[in-house]
DNA sequence: GATATATTGTTGTTGTATCGAATAATATCA
DNA sequence: TGATATTATTCGATACAACAACAATATATC
């Protein structure tokens, strides 16, 4: 169909006009359905005879049902319009200790999960999700699968699209979607999990059209996702958003990068429970989750780790504020449990905020547990939903 | 022509191809000048008889001109086009010190320069710039000029488009748009001077093709310009891009902004300065410029404030470059005119870099006393010429 | 020197898409 | 019952890119 392009420059064709305007009757369905065709028409400046014969696609192509009659005070009853919930995409959420492989609707609500053990390589990582992949499918014979996307705590080269940096879960230059694509015969995205978190949060979560968003995963290291001018930040060499590896103390703890006190090794999960392991001269102390108990339950020490994290993590959300400027900052991991011990030590920090007007709003993530998985879900959605290339004119 | 839209969504109309595809040929021509037709369509992809119709319009537009024939081992010589140096765009620069108004051709070649001291408050400045730009479209009668940008040491709200911050300019909730388009007739585009170095770079600059870029100019503060997925990076109220405040050293001095140890009061030209008065003992002591003649002189104490600078400054470079993963981030400012000395410092900084693959290159801006304008000039074509997303390989 | 070949740029036709106006369908209100 | 309002579809006009054929113009080859 596309013409062969010498370079990689994307023209315009017949079309495009239709390409574009799909996604925007396709986005304007998902946000307000139900909805009439005339209400789209109304809202996106498009003729309603544009409306129509876009919708007639969708609805071929299995996007869109046309459901019940609406009523109105006068004149010819609308029929609404809605996403196809039949359509299921999987997502898969690899972390370091554990992996979900989930289904969901085009809405991000799933039906269906499995856990595992992820395994220590990435050879046999994917082994095991081929497997179990193929086994999933085997047993829902007749459902088409719309897609694969995968979050994991690790950086991908934006171009190859190849798994090159990470540390938590020691998989490394693996190249993941090739043999997965050839397994299930489906297109797999794969991507970042703070990224994956941040693009939950734009298309399900209550951050519904924001433009700047800076998301930070906070478990054993820390992630930062950066959603700019409406799309992810991904940098050159798909490294953006590395801040957890921001030095904040030169003298601080060794980080398992090499240089000494990054921001993850006074802010993290590991940060915590470290402090209260040094300060109670033991050597296999609490897990980070223990940690949280022991401080609801009164332990000074406990409290007092987490209050030392609540103030780093503090100021390392100051940073992102002033330098980013995000319209918000969502937080992402079990320390959100602690909210209303963290939160007003965090926002003393960000109260030092040296500019005009009012300091990012620092949210936790409503549903954090999750917010990986709906974010896979976002990114097998970004190919038909997402805005086309030639929006960000 | 366009639609009048109830919600601000762009729908794709019959002549949106048109419009992408003429931004592309345009940006083509500017960037292969001189070049032929068939060359366009090779390129990019187009049919020849589809560039022969846009070449065709934007030679009646007066944006390209069919020059001279070009010669070839075969066939019929090719028409080569180049883009029209006739039209004329005002730059204006301002800095804290001085004002700059300049004209240029469309390839940022600039032919005239005025230059004075800048009014101390906005309603003076507004009345100054609209006596000049008269007085400058009055001397040159008879040239039809594309439009006006604006490059200045502050935050533009991007809604509003309204100066809401400018310490070191003291110009404060100015809207400066309204009162110069009305004077001239013309188009006015403002922006802060860090990011308009940053569209100097990528569209005048050796960066060119680079869609992932920091500029980084240092002077009296520090400001940065986030160049990221080939957009400007502005956040949710333009205030992106402020790293010059976030907190290097808890315990440094105090800075304009309030708190203590911003980083450009560890690495701008007065911290370089402040340094060196601390250790002489003396009030009023040299400027910046001074610093560096002295340094060159051989003034020991002098070297070694410029080295402390350069430490700081490679540190917070390094912030950017692990959080941001630019391509390469380019410097501006005076002190790239002791590159030979402050480089080694910096560079040690980023060498450790804590992630794989190689770190970002930094690297001087190669006219820095020019960029601001030259990225005035790249505001103005920006309407025009659209992204530079597009421009090439 | 005549002919074949290669390349550029233009012209005419076709397919796709939006737009705008007219029309059919369907409800309420006087 | 007829006027009015609203939704959704149909049809012709227009704009654009793709494609193919062709004219123009150079060199290479016999």
């Amino acid at each position: 169909m596309r013409k062969i392009n010498l370079s990689n420059i994307q023209v315009a064709s017949s079309e495009t006009a239709r390409d574009i305007n799909r996604r925007i009757v396709l986005n304007l369905v998902r946000s307000r359905q139900p909805v009439s065709r005339a209400d789209i028409a109304r809202i996106s400046g498009l003729q309603r005879s544009t409306v129509s014969s876009i919708t007639e696609c969708l609805i071929a192509d299995g996007w869109l049902i046309a459901g019940l009659m609406g009523h109105l005070p006068r004149g010819r009853r609308p029929t609404f319009l809605r996403l196809n919930t039949e359509r299921v995409m999987i997502g898969i959420d690899i972390r370091p200790t554990k992996t979900i492989i989930a289904t969901s609707d085009i809405n991000a609500h799933f039906d269906y999960q499995e856990v595992f053990p992820t395994p220590p390589s990435a050879e046999e990582g994917i082994k095991e999700l081929t497997l179990r992949l193929q086994r999933l499918m085997q047993t829902r014979k007749g459902v088409t699968f719309e897609g694969i996307g995968i979050s994991l705590p690790g950086r991908i080269n934006p171009q190859t699209k190849v798994l090159c940096f990470s540390p938590n879960l020691h998989w490394q230059n693996a190249d993941l979607i090739p043999p997965l694509t050839q397994a299930t015969g489906l297109e797999v995205e794969l991507e970042n999990a703070a990224n994956a978190c941040a693009l939950a949060e734009v298309w399900f979560g209550p951050s519904d059209n924001i433009r700047d968003l800076v998301v930070v995963t906070v478990s054993e290291g820390i992630g930062i996702g950066v959603y700019m001018n409406g799309q992810l930040v991904r940098g050159a060499d798909g490294m953006a958003g590395e801040f957890g590896h921001v030095t904040m103390d030169p003298n601080g703890p060794i980080c398992g990068c090499g240089n000494r006190g990054c921001w993850e090794t006074l802010a993290s999960n590991r940060a915590a429970t470290r402090y209260y392991d040094s300060k109670n001269r033991q050597d296999a102390g609490p897990n980070f989750k223990e940690l949280l108990a022991l401080a609801d339950q009164g332990d000074v020490q406990a409290a007092k780790a987490l209050d030392t994290m609540a103030v780093y993590l503090g100021r390392g959300l100051r940073m992102l504020a002033v330098g980013l400027g995000p319209a918000a900052i969502v937080l992402v991991g079990e320390v959100t449990r602690a909210w209303s011990r963290v939160a007003p030590l965090i926002n003393k920090e960000i109260s030092a905020y040296p500019l005009p007007g009012p300091a990012p709003r620092i949210v936790p993530a409503v549903d954090g547990e999750m917010a990986r998985l709906r974010g896979t879900v976002a990114l097998v959605l970004q190919k038909h939903f997402g805005a086309s290339a030639f929006t960000d004119l």
